[in-house]
DNA sequence: GTACTTGCAAAGAGTTTGCACATTA
DNA sequence: TAATGTGCAAACTCTTTGCAAGTAC
C-alpha cells in the first residue's frame, strides 16, 4: 500500500495545508481544477487513500457533505460563528474531563468525539450592541 | 401553514416518541409501513413539515444519513458504540462547565452544541475481554 | 514490469420534487 | 370548498465503482 507521489494528490495536500477548515471534494476540485486535468472522481479516490493513510481525516458537515482535513487529532472543536460564519478552531480538548466523567457514568470506554458548538463571535457581539 | 392530523403522520409521531433515539425516514418507514398505505415520499415531507412547526429536529448522523427525533433539547448528547451501533443518549449537559471556560476564553457567546462520542459499550468491552 | 492511479461514464444511496388525485378542517 | 397532504415516478446531489489506459517507482 505505497502511496504514489502524483500531480493530483500534492495539489489536494497543498489545499488542505493552506486551508484553515475542512473542504469538501467539491471545493477542492473546483481549486485546482484550472491548474490541470483533475476529476472528481480521482479527488474521492485520493482522498481515500490519504484518509486510511491516516494523512487526512474525514467528517460529515451539517450540509451532509464529506469535508476532509489534513489529520491534526487535536483540532475537533470548532466554534462556529451563527451570525457570520466565521469558525474558531479550539486547540486542545476542553471536554477532556467531562468525558471521564461520562466514562465512568456510561461504562463506555470513550474513543473519540465530535464538536461542533454554535454561537455568536466578539465581533457579531459588538455590531449587535450598537 | 396549519398542521393537518393524518394516519402517516400520528403513526410518524408514535413511532418517534416511543424512540429513544434517532430515526431515519427509512427506520420510520420500515416500522410502520405494514399499517397502512405509507410512502417513502410522505414520511420526509411530513417530517420536513414537523421539522419548520418545531416539533421535531433533523439531525446528520456520521453514516450521512438524516436523523430524525422529538425536540427535546436537552438529550443532545449521545453515546455511540463503535461495535455494536448501539446509542446512548446522556441527559443534560456534561459540557455545561467546559463551555463556560471556552466562552470567556473566546469570547464567544454560546448558544448551542452537537456532541458525539464514539466509543465501546460495556457489553461489547466484556465481548472483547473474552 | 508491476503495482498503483486516473479518466470516463455509469451506478448507487438518500432525499426531493412535479403532478394529479385525495383528504382534512 | 380551500388549503393541505399523498402516491407515484422521475430527478437530483454527493459519492462510489468497473474498466481500460496511463504513470510512478
Amino acid at each position: 500500500m505505497n502511496l504514489k507521489k502524483t500531480k493530483t494528490r500534492e495539489a489536494i495536500l497543498s489545499i488542505l495545508s493552506n486551508s484553515k477548515f475542512p473542504l469538501t471534494a467539491d471545493e477542492i476540485f473546483e481549486k485546482i481544477k484550472s491548474n490541470g486535468n483533475f476529476t472528481l472522481s480521482t479527488i474521492y479516490r485520493s482522498l481515500f487513500s490519504f484518509e486510511i493513510a491516516g494523512i487526512i481525516k474525514k467528517e460529515v458537515s451539517t450540509d451532509k457533505k464529506s469535508v476532509y482535513s489534513l489529520n491534526t487529532p487535536m483540532d475537533k472543536h470548532v466554534l462556529v460563528c451563527v451570525k457570520c460564519h466565521k469558525k474558531v478552531i479550539i486547540s486542545g480538548c476542553p471536554y477532556h474531563e467531562a468525558n471521564k466523567k461520562i466514562s465512568h457514568e456510561t461504562g463506555f470506554q470513550i474513543i473519540d468525539h465530535n464538536t461542533e458548538i454554535y454561537g455568536i463571535c466578539p465581533e457579531c457581539l459588538k455590531k449587535g450592541e450598537k
